[in-house]
DNA sequence: CCACTGTCTTGACGTCTGTCGAAACAGACA
DNA sequence: TGTCTGTTTCGACAGACGTCAAGACAGTGG
């Protein structure tokens, strides 16, 4: 894992405007490269993938985590830990409503990862 | 990782039209998450996301691997590690003319994993 | 045919990751 | 207060990953 042994400073990718020039057109710079990298690395697992996805398109835009873990053939502690994952890579923020803990997307984030990886239409090579 | 054991059978995310439900309205399923998550794992390493951005961002779009190699500080080996993970993720295609080998991106993926990760402009909640 | 250059594969090493069970912590309710 | 439910942290283990050095392979040019 490329020497990420930096203490993961919770980088705030949510500030609009921080990167996201289209990875095809403009060469990703290192310190870019370094920023973005663990939010695709978060992705990278098929169970957070899911997480993620079940939380962004939930209803009222937030997911408890009791309605998640019982989705997967894991336990408790796994799906924490996945979503801790998520909350390190600022993915997602979570929120704890009397006994639950909510879940919510961040899109800002989801929008530069997408903006990134947006390609001409077809260049017709 | 998730018993990824599985062969890595070289999926073809390449069809257009496989997937690619925006993440954020319809819940992706579970073998969707377990197609798409390696090509966002292989996005996640920071060598790997400039590796990407340098063979999508080529000129003629393609970029020999004389010219990856000495951009970053490793060895030659080790560059050929990472452009072997993106091209078993269907990133790339490598394709050998004369004395080197050259690297091309695959516009339809990155326009998969791009739709994937899009959200509705605002949502204003 | 034989060197030489460029690229990839192999083998090895230390580190990180995904998973679980057990235990700790936080709120709700009686 | 005490107990119960839901969530996270801790400790541990097998397996995967990133990196390199050494060797193998492919093409070029003498």
């Amino acid at each position: 894992m490329s020497k990420q042994a930096a203490p993961l400073t919770l980088v705030d990718v949510t500030a609009d405007g921080f990167c996201c020039q289209p990875l095809a057109q403009h060469r990703v710079p290192a310190e870019t490269a370094a920023v973005l990298a663990p939010a695709f690395k978060a992705l990278g697992d098929p169970v957070r993938l899911q997480l993620m996805s079940m939380i962004a398109s939930a209803d009222n835009g937030e997911a408890c985590v009791c309605d998640l873990t019982p989705a997967f053939n894991l336990t408790g502690p796994t799906i924490s830990h996945h979503l801790k994952t998520l909350r390190e890579a600022g993915l997602v923020d979570a929120e704890r409503r009397g006994t639950w803990v909510y879940y919510r997307a961040r899109p800002a984030v989801l929008r530069q990862l997408a903006a990134l990886l947006t390609v001409e239409p077809v260049t017709a090579s």
